[in-house]
DNA sequence: GCCAAATTCGAACGGCCGTAAGACTTCCCC
DNA sequence: GGGGAAGTCTTACGGCCGTTCGAATTTGGC
């Protein structure tokens, strides 16, 4: 049997396939890519498998083959996804505190954080559905994936030391709860939230234009933790 | 039958059970308050009407002989909860508006809006729970909860009207994206989410004391909106 | 071209689900 | 206190679900 059985272990092998949004059509993926989509656009819990399979072309049995489970299936395209963007991330904060000796300003951090799910999101974008489908996974995932949420931090607190070094006078506890705020506008960006958006503007608001939905999350962010 | 099939029908009698927290041990009652606690801890795919018949303490055929169907059951937690939220907010505001002339600042305008949720917050608080299920029926509803939340803006078009007119200089366009992240910030008190910020601050930050939260998010989400 | 391993396939099992039917009981009004 | 309505109970139906099994097929190294 090839599928790995332990799939938390994050630190191992080369990961062979997938990784790009195709590599050839090999079954595996295309459960991949099949679940990722249709879990974001319809929930985990209303997706079955044979939904997914009849999706991607496959056979009924593919999903517990290569996963396991469903339940591994989730957790897998979570993992992947939330290392991809998380990678993403860390690259932009790196960068930010190279450029500014060691401690960039709120601005920057916080660009770090939001830039790469925001790109993400732009309506041609290759991991738009993915942002979807870990937004989704947050609040609508298995209990294992809610442990993971909550215990797994370490991501986090790169972001919540940078922002305790940019604003020193700010008491931690006040760092962490904006930093909670900032977390909580990015999550509610999900296709349903934008819908009634524009429906309010009465049609004159759209998400199409990614780059200055950034722009005003930024801004927003910026002047809260400037308070 | 006694049973009304359109649960839609918000204008209608008096409302005759329910609206205490138990009043009398009617069935419909216990089914009613069971399954609000339920679906706002698990959700509500995860919740069958065994669960919630056998949490009540009544009889398996109890949710579709005085709900109609399981869906039905949700639609009318979600329909009376939200009137008694938004009723809060509603009055919250336009206090706000008598004691300002007409248009009250930034500030009261949000303050009606967040008071109210994160008063129900409270650990002790009677709504704590109903707060959860609304948050979880926001995302995880079904169809018909969604297409309200989309199509019915009309409680939220009280509050962008007052900020319109609070803040004339900013374009309609921008005052709508900040109402949309104030919400996000709100919708993301979560139990789960504060677990994490709990983790996060070792242990120092806990959500129970409500008023410095609803502080808190006030402060940022007005200095966002003075951005 | 052969053989063993890897993969795919068809089919089915056991289980839980929402809902309905029908018998039975309780309540209330006349 | 009789009778009809309202409510409760038991039981089970049909259906979809995740998963598994054994056979069939494909793949890859020699």
């Amino acid at each position: 049997m090839s599928p790995k059985s332990d799939v938390a272990a994050a630190n191992q092998a080369p990961e062979p396939d997938i990784e790009g949004v195709d590599n050839e059509a090999v079954t595996k993926n295309l459960v991949f890519v099949a679940a990722e989509r249709l879990f974001a656009l319809h929930g985990f819990q209303n997706v079955s498998v044979r939904d997914i399979t009849a999706a991607a072309g496959v056979n009924l049995a593919s999903v517990n083959y290569h996963f396991g489970s469903k339940d591994a299936l989730l957790y897998e395209i979570f993992r992947r996804r939330t290392v991809e963007l998380n990678r993403e991330r860390a690259k932009k904060l790196h960068e930010a505190t190279d450029r500014h000796a060691g401690s960039p300003p709120v601005r920057e951090i916080l660009a770090a954080l939001l830039t790469p799910p925001l790109r993400w999101l732009a309506p041609d974008h290759e991991r738009r559905i993915s942002l979807q489908f870990l937004i989704r996974a947050r609040s609508e995932g298995t209990d294992e994936i809610r442990q993971v949420l909550k215990t797994d931090v370490t991501h986090l607190r790169r972001f919540s030391d940078a922002l305790l070094k940019a604003r020193p006078d700010l008491a931690p506890e006040e760092i962490y709860w904006r930093l909670h705020f900032t977390l909580g506008m990015l999550h509610n960006n999900r296709f349903a939230e934008f819908d009634r958006l524009n429906v309010l503007s009465e049609g004159t608001t759209s998400e199409a234009d990614v780059e200055s939905l950034l722009q005003r999350m930024l801004v927003f962010a910026e002047a809260g933790f400037a308070a």
